[in-house]
DNA sequence: CACTGTTTGTCAACCGGTTGCCATGAATTG
DNA sequence: CAATTCATGGCAACCGGTTGACAAACAGTG
């Protein structure tokens, strides 16, 4: 390579011969330059740079932007500079409604800052997530996994190449955006006992799910230090049917008190205790996790402690933002608080 | 100066700053063409446009590209060509479940189809909506509108620029998915004709929602032809609470069959008329509008018309894609049924 | 063997911003 | 008033692909 030519130098005579791009061609900051008698370097600093150019040339090319209704070509942007005002979300289903609130909160952040969200699903599958994540990346400016699926030291691979935040599970290494259950539970727990419970069970979530860990540690904590019996049991699924099938342990269980790993499943229970005849709460009290929408939409309605997951969302993408933004801890747990609300489906204990 | 030497040329014996770009810089088509032994456009070729290349070629080039684990950049390629492989969707209210389903559609076809969704809402504000899709409109292929709050024009004027897939409204010129009222509607009302009923309420959601229109104009053709009464009700908002506070009008409308623009106003009636001590469905028939999730954790569950939501998301993403593909109509309403779903909100009248 | 038609690969000009380096002229200082 | 900063704008080389134009290689005919 011997003559490196300037490839925009050539004599473009020719009438202005658009490429491809469909509809009207946008303005450039070459027309911009043009206008306002400038060069095209002095634009893009103007736009970009604040206070690299003096206030008069600044001004003068503010108006030729407006005037052409000049907007950046984001590519072009993000080309050379590798940044693009985008982050991605990927969530681990999004049938649940768990995470509606975390994507609206996220996306509300997101736009309230000038950046654009963008949505992927892992379907519950730590492949499927990873596969998500890295297709992301290519894209984006950082990213947010919410109750994400895949191993530890995959997660802080990723968040070599960008930042990364996690919401509802605590990553070493990665900044965290975790709902802190004890206050909650402990508040359900202390509830259940001066109803005249003596015997709690937890119905937990999936057994890759770092959360249901953290609920259950929290009842038996909470379950010992009110001197109440503790029992575990397991469903097959997160979901309102999982919930149904749990009915009979539940039962079986002899316990008058049940928390379960979230609202979903709680409905499904309660639907079931129901239709086999048993009085809600009068005979078994049933408290849900998160507070999901259409908690209170149930018969009795559902008493459930409460993760402020649009906050979670809102919290994470301000914490990415600041980082993308340069301020920021770039790992540590922000952890918010759980409360209990109390609806119908707890209660004194009667039997 | 007659030496136009390359500026990074010069002795750059300072550590490698990669320019810009976070962590590791990813292998180029240069770098593929370096290893297979061509030249950069014949990579380019091999990779995006099928049989350009001979066979023998385009094996040494993918092989060389798997080796050296290349991955394209987006922008690099978005650049010339303006294609993104990434879809916007624009939702009236992220809060309202409904959209839950219309975003998972979409969001499942577009990872299906290799696309990348984003996510905005206009948080049903015509203003902010026209300001997101212009927005998106310069970073993505094309666009879905789901209830759009703004102009027929305007919406014409952004598929000036961009395919554009409308749901749940029907644009002139533009391709829409619009759910067919008519025949879960019918189901509806011959129901509750043959459940004695007399006269049936409509409650109207918001005015600028030409979805409700359709509806009410469903529900007057149908009670017609079941030789009911139909009266209109009007609701301040399509919410739970809007639901509440239309229960007044209703007890003095006379009707003791209710249908509602959705779900959620529905279950807010349905509330406010229980706690008033009014047995549904004995004494009022309340039927919804949507299927949203959660209409059937009420007691009684919710009789509804359902929307096939989940199957406008995807359908509307479908028809884009094709669009992009360079198949299918670039215009015309692609109507999906709705059905009646009987549950417990909804029987005969026995007062 | 010359001659035309078709593949296949190369060259270089883009897409539209960003940024390091340098020249200019104004402002500051001794 | 000369010397030295310093603020400002211009030049041109990038970022990493895509693509039109063209040449070389190849095949098929008369």
């Amino acid at each position: 390579m011997t003559e490196p030519t300037a490839p925009h130098a050539a004599p473009s005579s020719g009438p202005g011969k658009k490429p491809g791009r469909a509809g009207k061609s946008h303005a450039t900051i070459y027309d911009i330059a043009k206008v306002a008698g400038v060069n095209p370097s002095t634009v893009s600093r103007a736009l970009s740079k604040p206070g690299r150019v003096s206030a008069k040339t600044q001004k003068l090319i503010e108006e030729a932007a407006a005037g052409l209704d000049y907007q950046v070509n984001p590519f072009a942007r993000a080309l050379p500079t590798g940044r693009t005002n985008t982050f991605g979300l990927i969530v681990a289903d999004i049938t649940n409604p768990t995470f509606f609130d975390i994507i609206r909160g996220a996306e509300t952040t997101a736009t309230g800052r000038d950046y654009t969200l963008v949505l992927a699903e892992s379907a519950e599958s730590p492949a499927t997530e990873l596969t998500a994540a890295r297709r992301l990346m290519a894209t984006v400016d950082g990213l947010i996994l919410a109750s994400p699926r895949m191993d530890d030291d995959n997660i802080r691979a990723l968040a070599l190449a960008k930042p990364v935040v996690v919401i509802n599970r605590e990553v070493e290494g990665i900044p965290c955006v975790v709902p802190d259950v004890n206050k909650g539970i402990g508040e359900a727990v202390r509830s259940m006992a001066s109803n005249g419970h003596r015997k709690v069970a937890y119905v937990a979530g999936p057994p890759q799910s770092w959360m249901s860990e953290r609920r259950w540690e929290g009842v038996q904590a909470a379950c010992e230090w009110s001197r109440l019996e503790a029992v575990r049991l397991e469903s097959s699924k997160p979901t309102v049917d999982g919930g149904r099938q749990t009915a009979r342990d539940v039962r079986a269980s002899g316990a008058t008190a049940v928390l379960t790993y979230n609202d979903l499943l709680a409905i499904g229970l309660m639907q079931e205790l129901q239709a086999a005849g048993i009085v809600v709460p009068d005979q078994i009290s049933i408290v849900g996790f998160d507070d999901i929408f259409g908690a209170d939409f149930t018969t009795p309605p559902l008493t459930t402690v409460r993760s402020p997951l649009g906050e979670c969302g809102e919290a994470a993408a301000g914490r990415l933002l600041d980082l993308l933004g340069g301020s920021g801890e770039a790992a540590g747990t922000l952890r918010v608080e759980t409360e209990l609300v109390l609806r119908g489906s707890s209660g004194r204990f009667v039997a």
